[in-house]
DNA sequence: CCAAATTGTTTTAAGCCTAAAATGTTTCCC
DNA sequence: GGGAAACATTTTAGGCTTAAAACAATTTGG
């Protein structure tokens, strides 16, 4: 916080320097609003993947993890790209392994890790739904212009970096 | 869709216009950008909610629509509210009534519906907790501008019509 | 008036998700 | 080499979530 803040002050009756209660409602607007435009897309995405494929959104985003990793990643990676707990992976792998979408083993370096990879078939399906799945979430922004997308995406990578920055001083 | 569109078209072998497969690669990033922003807030307020009070985010945001109501809401206005399925109000209103922090009583005009309100002890505990809410989100924002939020809100507002206009076309 | 449609809620079955503890493996470093 | 720390994963317990079916009450239209 700046030395000589843009914030009224008082002293309180002890003569403590107190910070007015500040007014953080546009902030939190914002993370309704936020919050609103993700559940709107999400519910959107997750209905349509079970009406047209049967398959859940978390499934769905595990296998979009793994088609960009042809050479498979380990439960850890897909855990922290996902931002998900390890437990959650734990069971979503195990699931996808049973249906024949992936393909688990341990690495032979180390005995700790093991490596996903999605199958002939796994692969195969992601890319038919990835393809639909990719005019739906144009559909869903259609009325936003290229120049509006530009711009959410400049400052949704700013407020990323702010949240990031605040989960890392609250974990330090 | 316009008559006349900047995008190139070709004909296919029976003389049928046929889109070139349009690259929608920019609001996919968008997307993914979108939700890593929401579920990066989303993780946080779920931790610091439940380290500094031991309440689950569901139930703080169920106790923040009640906040708002006063005289009570109906289960469906809950869930219509919250974004969430009905069966999903049912389970939590039962844990929150049991342990307090809510009452709920059936409508005397119209026996299906329950009406739901926050108690003394549920509301004196959800605006302590909401006081201290309100500084994480703005500390998790912190790094936007007044006119970044301001920004932000005028294209999540544009996203969200966007959005819940495609879900409407689909519904129909 | 009454059957049909609608509305509000709950139940069910299955899956998702988290935090924390437990387990097994590797690395570090003395 | 060997114990401690770090790491990767699984297990556990509890709660959240959904879609769909079931149930109950009200409204609607003949």
């Amino acid at each position: 916080m700046p030395a000589v803040s843009d914030c009224t002050e008082m002293l309180d009756s002890e003569t403590k320097a107190v910070e007015t209660p500040e007014d953080h409602a546009e902030e939190l607007r914002l993370w309704l609003r936020l919050l609103t435009c993700t559940t709107l897309v999400e519910g959107e995405v997750r209905g349509r993947l079970r009406q047209r494929f049967d398959v859940t959104l978390p499934r769905f985003d595990l296998m979009a993890q793994l088609d960009k990793a042809p050479d498979g990643m380990t439960l850890s990676d897909v855990s922290k790209r996902m931002m998900v707990s390890n437990g959650n992976v734990t069971g979503l792998v195990e699931r996808l392994v049973e249906s024949g979408h992936l393909d688990r083993r341990t690495s032979e370096t180390d005995r700790r890790v093991q490596v996903i990879r999605l199958t002939k078939l796994g692969r195969a399906e992601f890319r038919r739904m990835a393809a639909e799945h990719e005019t739906w979430i144009a559909d869903l922004f259609a009325d936003l212009t290229p120049k509006d997308v530009r711009e959410l995406m400049r400052l949704l990578a700013k407020t990323k970096a702010s949240a990031q920055k605040s989960a890392a001083r609250r974990r330090s």
